[in-house]
DNA sequence: GCAATAAATGCACTTCCGTTGCATAATTAG
DNA sequence: CTAATTATGCAACGGAAGTGCATTTATTGC
C-alpha cells in the first residue's frame, strides 16, 4: 500500500491519511465518481475536505474531471502517462442511461475535427450517451 | 411578423405575446442562449414564464438544446426540418474559452464511433472549446 | 355571447451541487 | 522547539434548475 503514497508523492500531492482512502476508493471503482458518491461512502469524513481532495487531485494531474452531461461533475484517476492537457490525449466517455454510470473509453480518442476558418480548437470533450455493457446484458 | 406567429402553431406552440418575443429574441441571436440570458433581456418577465416558455420550446422541438460544458442550460432555434431525436441530425457545438459564447455548427456533425462489443449509443455530444472566428481576430 | 374548461402566467419556495471564508488542527522546515 | 505552511472542520453562500399552487388569460361547447 506504500504504492498509493509513492503515487501520490510523485504528483506533489501529500498523502494523508483521507487522500490514500479516496486514492484507493477511485482505484478500485472502475467508473468515473461523484463528489456524493465518495461522501455516501464516506459518511463520516467532511464534505469539504472530500471536494477539496479532488480538486486537489484534478490540479495535481492525479484525476481529471469529467463532464458527462448529467450536470454532476465525475472524476476518474488518471490513466499512468496520461497527459489531460494535451488534445491527442482527450479520450471519449461513455454515459449509460440504464445505470447511470459513466466510464472512459480510455482507447478511443475523440476524433479530430475540421472546424470553420477562424475557429481554432483548445480543448473537446466527446461523451455518448446509451446502454453499457453490463446493462445491454452483454 | 404573422411567421413567428404560424412557425409556433405549426409545432403546437400557442404564440402567446411572450413566446413570440422570446422567439424573436432567440432568431435574431446568432449564439445559444441561457435562461439568464433572457431573464436579463427581459427583466420584467417571470423568470418561471421563461423558464417554461424554453421547456415548451424544447418539448414541441422549437429548440434544442445544449450542454456546452459550462453548467449552464444553453438553447438555440432548430434549423428548418431539423430532427434533433434522431441521430444522424447530431451537429457539433463549439464554446468559446474568450467571449464564453457557445455556438452550433450545424454542418459539422459528429463523426460515427466505433464502439466496443456491448456498448449501445443512443445519442451523442460533442463540444469543441477554444477561440471563435469573431474573438481570433479573423 | 356566456359559462365551463383548459392553458399560461405569476409568486413563493425548494433542492441540488459547487464553492468560499475562516477558525482550528496537523504537518513540515529552520 | 518554534514559526510557517498545509490540511481539515464547520458554517454559510450562491447560482441555477425545478415545483406547487393561486390567478389570470385564452379556448371550447353551447
Ligand atoms: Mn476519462
Ligand atoms: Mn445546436
Ligand atoms: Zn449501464
Ligand atoms: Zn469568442
Amino acid at each position: 500500500m506504500k504504492e498509493i503514497e509513492k503515487t501520490l508523492e510523485n504528483k506533489s500531492v501529500r498523502p494523508t491519511a483521507m487522500r490514500i482512502l479516496i486514492y484507493k476508493y477511485l482505484a478500485e471503482k472502475e467508473v468515473a465518481i461523484s463528489l456524493t458518491d465518495i461522501e455516501t461512502a464516506f459518511a463520516k469524513a467532511e464534505r469539504t475536505t472530500l471536494y477539496r481532495t479532488l480538486k486537489t487531485f484534478e490540479d495535481k494531474g492525479v484525476v481529471h474531471q469529467i463532464d458527462d452531461g448529467t450536470g454532476i461533475q465525475k472524476y476518474a484517476l488518471c490513466e499512468p502517462g496520461c497527459n489531460c492537457d494535451l488534445e491527442q490525449d482527450l479520450h471519449l466517455h461513455f454515459h449509460c442511461n440504464n445505470c447511470d454510470e459513466t466510464v472512459c473509453l480510455t482507447e478511443h480518442k475523440i476524433p479530430h475535427i475540421n472546424l470553420p476558418e477562424g475557429y481554432i480548437a483548445e480543448d473537446a470533450n466527446l461523451v455518448l450517451k446509451g446502454i453499457c455493457e453490463k446493462c445491454s446484458g452483454q
